[in-house]
Parts: structure tokens; C-alpha cells; sequence
DNA sequence: TGTTTGACTGGGA
DNA sequence: CTCCCAGCCAAAC
């Protein structure tokens, strides 16, 4: 997957996160080669539901923090969704966040 | 073609 | 500790 368009390869990249773990936006964009571009990922995301259904609830800041909650049909469509696969969500963000997290770097 | 924006991040005040 | 600023890059306007 390399000849898609930057959005298509933030979408392909965030299907492969396993269910029931997250992802950070500079984690993705440093996968993809893009570096410290993770504001176009966070972008991309918002558009990729708009073309695929990417599972975007998967992926959240450096923090945990559900930054893009916003995005979805309701803003407790996210951490219901995470929540739906096992992942704890409080107050917004991602309970023990560093042992859910999901680093394409090292996993792949 | 140039400007603005955005689901971010890290560092400084 | 919290708040603010600058860098970053691709797409939309």
C-alpha cells in the first residue's frame, strides 16, 4: 500500500490496529514516514470516514486524550466505541494508556 | 496560485 | 502546574 494518497495510507494503517488497542497520531505519522506531520493524520482521519469506515475511534492523541471525539456522530460515540472493545475510557481519555497502546513501529 | 485550516506535539514561559 | 507559541505538512477554499 504505497500508492494511495496520504489519506488512503493513514486509513490502511489504522484498520491494522488490533481491536481493543489504541494508536497516537504522531505514532502513525511516524510510521507512515510523514514524521511530525501528525496534525495531517488527526486531518486525514476526520476525511476517511467520509470515503471508508475507518475505525478512527482507535486512535487518539499522545496522551490517550479522545481529541477527536467530536468528530463522530455524538461525542460519546468514541469512548463507547473503545469501550465496546474492551478499552477503559475516563473522563475523555484512555485508562492506562501506555499499556493499550498500539506502536506500528514495533508491532510491525 | 496563495492562504487557511486542522482529531498534534514538544518545548518554553 | 497550566497556558502559550512555533513547527509541521497535506488538502481545502
Amino acid at each position: 500500500m504505497k500508492n494511495q494518497n496520504f489519506i488512503e495510507q493513514v486509513i490502511a494503517v489504522v484498520q491494522l490496529i488490533p481491536k481493543g488497542r489504541v494508536c497516537s497520531y504522531g505514532l502513525i505519522a511516524n510510521y507512515l514516514g510523514t514524521g511530525k506531520s501528525a496534525r495531517m493524520v488527526g486531518w486525514a482521519l476526520k476525511h476517511c470516514v467520509t470515503i471508508d469506515d475507518t475505525p478512527a475511534h482507535r486512535v487518539v492523541n499522545s496522551v490517550g486524550l479522545l481529541t477527536g471525539k467530536h468528530a463522530f456522530e455524538t461525542p460519546d460515540a468514541m469512548q463507547l466505541l473503545l469501550e465496546n472493545e474492551g478499552v477503559k475510557v475516563f473522563n475523555d481519555k484512555v485508562v492506562d494508556f501506555k499499556n493499550t497502546l498500539w506502536d506500528p513501529n514495533k508491532e510491525l
